[in-house]
DNA sequence: CTCATATAGGTAGTACTACTAGGTGTCAAC
DNA sequence: GTTGACACCTAGTAGTACTACCTATATGAG
């Protein structure tokens, strides 16, 4: 099984963190979890990379955090989109299509 | 114009150029013109990116240099695709696909 | 009860990559 | 004679994700 780290897509990491947070309020665990189910086991994000792009996008006010509880009975931090977040991740989103577009385009290219 | 950089996406810089070199020996300069060309200006690879890249690439045995004679007279560093360099470019090609595909899947994902 | 596993948060240090900002020199055009 | 295109290059810096570690709680297996 492939399991790709996100090496390739350096700055990618936080756009799939907020597309992630866009669809409500959830802990970085649960975050990481996601990305690797919606991804099929594709990406993995080690903990040594959440967090820290966590607390980036917290000090861009692009995500805002609140210790809550969980359904299982214990303390986590929820993090939610912030309307700034949401512009970003607009932004980030197109930017990305165009990208990919662009590079596909290349390889395309006959030679 | 957009103009971007390669930031979004480090380390598909060097595929790109091992795309654009597949297609016959050509120099430094030429790389970069033919990225920024092929991309419609969407790309731009400035030198401070470039040579490193190269030299990299190189290093990995990847590429192999040789000076010759450009059309216009001048001496320029032409660089060829080796055999590990097509393996490589294949392998990176793919990987891409898989990728792109996945980060598409993300941000398709209904919230 | 104890141990392993999953959950949940975090930091330190490292490696890699692309960037800015500079430098060298040739040649043609104005 | 200086500007602009060509062609090569390096130093230093910032940003990102990595490995490897740490703490702590809840849950289930034995």
């Amino acid at each position: 099984m492939a399991q790709e780290k996100m090496e390739l897509l350096k700055g990618t990491l936080d756009m799939l963190i907020l597309k992630v947070v866009a669809a409500g309020p959830i802990h970085g665990y649960a975050i990481s979890r996601r990305i690797q189910q919606i991804s099929k086991d594709f990406f993995q994000v080690p903990q040594g990379s959440l967090y820290p792009a966590l607390h980036r996008l917290e000090e861009q006010d692009w995500l805002e955090a609140q210790w809550k509880d969980t359904s299982t009975g214990r303390e986590a931090k929820f993090y939610a989109l912030t309307r700034k977040g949401r512009k970003q991740l607009e932004t980030e989103g197109s930017n990305w299509e165009r990208l990919s577009d662009t590079v596909a385009l290349i390889l395309r290219t006959a030679e």
